[in-house]
DNA sequence: GCATGATAAATGAC
DNA sequence: GTCATTTATCATGC
């Protein structure tokens, strides 16, 4: 009985919910003006999770998928990288 | 070196693994030899996986904590 | 039908 | 040994 209930919660957190709007935009924002370096320290993944109302484990695991899916196809996300491009550079200029 | 291709396990050592976990978190040469032949693994896969194991444990601690507690 | 988040093997730093 | 990763796979959303 108590595994079960342990299955039940462990197959719970498997069940996939997307991120809302907002959450994903602060994330591809750090992702893209840290192309370079896109790995946030602790403390980044803290204050990122904080601002975007998740754990800092989903923080990981989001940059773990980004980063090896924007390796893995970069043609792909050309026209996201370019719209958050733009979008650090016209904060940068204010 | 290249990487090994992740291949997935099959329920049968995924349950004999679990069950050697729960008797012993960290298992010895002599049981990790014993295992791996069982298995069909190497050493070192089984040696891997109980490092893995524990990590997922962990994770867990933490969820279930935060679940209770929020934060 | 893929996009996306989470998990499972495998590696490497320390 | 831990632990942050890489990578493929899984499960779901839409």
């Amino acid at each position: 009985a108590v595994m079960i209930l342990r299955s039940r919660f462990l197959d719970a957190r498997r069940k996939r919910r997307n991120f809302n709007k907002q959450a994903t935009e602060i994330l591809n924002e750090y992702f893209y003006s840290h192309l370079s370096n896109p790995y946030p320290s602790e403390e980044a993944k803290e204050e990122l999770a904080k601002k975007c109302g998740i754990t800092v484990s989903q923080v990981s695991n989001w940059f773990g998928n980004k980063r090896i899916r924007y390796k893995k196809n970069i043609g792909k996300f050309q026209e996201e990288a370019n719209i958050y491009a733009a979008k650090t550079a016209v904060t940068a200029t204010n | 070196r290249t990487r090994k291709k992740r291949c997935p396990y099959s329920k049968f050592q995924i349950r004999e693994l679990e069950r050697e976990f729960f008797f012993n978190v960290y298992i010895n040469k002599e049981k990790r030899l014993q295992l791996s032949r069982m298995l069909n693994l190497t050493d070192r896969q089984v040696k891997i996986w109980f490092q893995n194991r524990r990590m997922k444990e962990k994770k867990l601690s933490r969820d279930r904590l935060q679940y209770f507690s929020g934060n």
